[in-house]
DNA sequence: TCAAATACACTACCATGGTAATATGTCAAT
DNA sequence: ATTGACATATTACCATGGTAGTGTATTTGA
């Protein structure tokens, strides 16, 4: 399928007054990550540019960073494709992601800074709000929140930013799993687990809870192997 | 000064058949490392592109790429400039680079794999000769390869990626304290120590040891803060 | 009918020109 | 002498054209 048949308007938001390049790079990342944009789909400099109303540099320049991601894979002189979901990397990202979160974890319980644990509590409390409301989207974007203010609160940005790059290959998989009944108040079960063993400053169990956590994605890739094997390799 | 003032014979070679951006990448990224372009010093894509003798295009995206290192500092239509070596992103960098190698050091050991185990003890008979010979730049490539094959050994080349991105912040800054008398000899013993654990299977050892290992920055750290300051932002 | 050769279309990649924003140097006014 | 405005130079950023390399369809040979 050509990508102008798709649906195209959620990529026009584009604001000609600033950068363009960062802009198109998540724009295009957004639609992978919730697989409007389908795995081993063909993109095309070109016919990004034509859609997005821009050259083809901003738009190259987004696609190396992407692939940078892993999220798409070029092959010079024949084409870029949406990477397809490759388990080997999947479980990757989430080594990566689980070494890193449990360390930055560990250092925000060693600290257990009351005004931490209280922007936590109100993250939690949106995050229940959501969960009751069953709003996915508000649930994922305060989820999201939640993870940064750890790494914020430790003066640890550079290793939230590599957090979301290796993130991108796990959120893949998690948007398809995310609808389970259950499974928010359960994601939100955790992070309260969380929390509790920051306040406490007990940061092996913080340590503990944080992989457990992060480990869920286990469970949905066995579920997608067997439901949606089309978007591996 | 003027870049072109400098010496520019080491920037030149450039294959013209393979892709010119990753060799302009790594070229601009070897002269950062070792200081040959120092901090705060000011670059520039025409003057690049010139001295390189390419067009701004591929320059303007390795420069772009070392941004998101960390390694130049890009200010929108005022100019590109070598980054400044700052002790929070070293210490991040550290903190990150920690946490991965700690966890993949762990599944290494978990493993203790006879080839693996004899492939490290083949890179330390070459760093053993290298630290005899005095030979800096041959450890330095030894060394980089020991912590290589750690990672490969156990399929975890993306971790070894993101190492090796965040690491530059940290060789901006040992690269100066390497030629220390008997600190090559201390680096080996470290590996050794590493190795021996991994073989007796002995995860949690394999652990300290690397971060004893890795730790070895903060004490260079402070000489350098008390002899280069200038270089610090 | 089938296989090899050829022409074609398409790609990412690089070169180069134009543009708005920012810094700097010059000069006038007080 | 100092400050302000203005002119000039330089920058990163984006647009666009050209090129070599790669797949695919078509044609040509038997």
């Amino acid at each position: 399928m050509a990508l102008t048949d798709r649906q195209s308007t959620s990529l026009l938001a584009i604001d000609p007054k600033l950068p363009m390049a960062p802009q198109i790079y998540g724009n295009i990342r957004q639609s992978i990550l919730n697989l409007r944009l389908a795995p081993k789909q063909a993109l095309s400099e070109k016919e990004l540019a034509l859609m997005l109303g821009v050259s083809r540099t901003p738009v190259r320049e987004a696609l190396i960073k992407l692939a940078e991601d892993g999220l798409v894979d070029i092959f010079p002189q024949r084409g870029t494709f949406v990477a397809p979901i490759r388990v080997s990397e999947v479980l990757e990202a989430q080594f990566i992601r689980e070494a890193l979160e449990v360390s930055v974890v560990a250092r925000v319980a060693e600290m257990s800074d009351p005004t931490v644990t209280a922007r936590l509590h109100e993250s939690l409390a949106r995050q229940k709000r959501a969960v009751d409301n069953g709003d996915l989207d508000g649930f994922l974007a305060e989820d999201e929140n939640f993870h940064f203010i750890l790494s914020a609160s430790v003066n640890l940005t550079r290793a939230w930013k590599v957090i979301q790059n290796v993130k991108g290959q796990l959120d893949r998989v998690r948007i398809l799993s995310l609808p389970e009944p259950g499974h928010l108040a359960e994601l939100y079960e955790q992070h309260l687990a969380i929390v509790t063993a920051i306040e406490s400053g007990n940061s092996s169990a913080a340590k503990k809870h944080m992989a457990k956590h992060l480990q869920q994605v286990f469970r949905t890739i066995d579920l997608l192997l067997a439901q949606r094997p089309e978007i591996f390799d």
